[in-house]
DNA sequence: TCTACAATCACATGAATATGGGATATAGGC
DNA sequence: GCCTATATCCCATATTCATGTGATTGTAGA
């Protein structure tokens, strides 16, 4: 028995949702909210919900922010959100913030039952589209070709860098003179176009480089 | 109708997934290879397939630099791997090197066959165990007990770093003297153990803070 | 032979960073 | 009142970084 909450502020899906919900024999309806200051004003009950549905753009507090507050009190709770957003921006804040699953919101009621049921037992649904973009941005990137400008040596002193080891620890380490690190790193900065340490540091833990 | 070529050693799995899809009317099977090398040896078709079944334990090229590999000489294919391996290093490995689906060996065929259109209609299919990795890579980190023992005023100076701001930068933003600046970079070295901005940087871009 | 590139090294200079010492003010707790 | 924490500011010094100038050697290709 999986024991739900609804968080949407749109009064037809709510109420579609709710109406859906109470009537499936292995999910326990708990209650359905219009918004998180509502939840939080009117959730009185003494469990942990397992899940959450939750769309982001609600009024007042957003579902973005709803989900960090709710796992702060219930941290075991998963939250499948339910949103017209596509946008790669809205599907990581909602995965940054705690989500597990992210539906679009016109997926089918039997389809949100299956991603709550798949949720309960470990998964992590997701609309085919929302799944690309997740997966996305695992994929390799286009601009490395910043990568293939630079020479071994001056790839391998990228990584000197990265790693926090100064000019006179890299000759160190490669057996140069500081001079010769110097020459390299004039050079790095000039390909990349830019003009200190910290933004070959950034560019390279961005995965620019 | 899908393109379909399979790379799979295991004689069996091969077998039996080469049976399956010969016989599914919206499937073209082009051919099925037991290596990388086999594939790139005995492809002689003239066009660029639509998808790729690919095992990662491979023997001699392993099915991660297979997928860079031909996709350097097939962009547009896609990569829906079929591995033994649930670990997150290896479905990471895979992701970067450009997969685009990820599937545990146990999958049922019509499951596969399932995949094999959901991942050419745009989507990223994955066993749910999987996608509950893919998501745990974006999920809040633990350790931000590290960004707890900052105050706000170095949080925001640590921000200004990553940026790439010099002290004198960040006096400018904050209307501050420079030598407000050196205290509070001081404290915070003291705080996160560290002695150079590049291990701020690096702390704060990894997640640490 | 010439050019381009990569790698090595040197010198000089100014700016930026890191660290040690110090001071004052405010707020909160004991 | 004392202590701690936070924030502001100062001084001094040494080290590191960034940039400009210059040089040499080796390799590859036209």
């Amino acid at each position: 028995m999986i024991s739900l909450v609804i968080v949407e502020d749109i009064n037809e899906i709510r109420n579609g949702l709710s109406e859906f919900f109470k009537f499936q024999e292995d999910i326990l309806l708990l209650s359905a909210h219009n918004s998180i200051k509502d939840f939080f004003d009117n959730f009185n009950q003494d469990i942990e919900p397992d899940i959450f549905i939750m769309d982001i753009g609600l009024p007042g507090i957003s579902g973005i922010a709803g989900i960090k507050m709710i796992k702060e009190k219930y941290p075991n709770s998963d939250f499948l959100v339910l949103s017209i957003y596509e946008s790669e921006d809205k599907v990581f804040d909602a995965l940054c913030a705690g989500a597990t699953g992210y539906l679009i919101k016109n997926t089918p009621l039997e389809k949100i039952k299956d991603a709550v049921v798949e949720l309960k037992n470990g998964g992590a649904p997701m609309s085919p589209k929302i799944a690309r973009k997740v997966i996305h941005h695992f994929s390799p990137k286009k601009q490395s070709n910043l990568n293939e400008i630079l020479t071994p040596k001056e790839k391998e002193i990228v990584n000197y860098l990265v790693e926090g080891f100064s000019y006179k620890q890299i000759s160190e380490q490669l057996n140069n003179s500081i001079e010769t690190i110097r020459h390299h790193i004039k050079n790095i900065y000039k390909k990349l176009h830019v003009n200190s340490k910290t933004e070959v540091i950034t560019k390279s833990l961005k995965g620019e480089i």
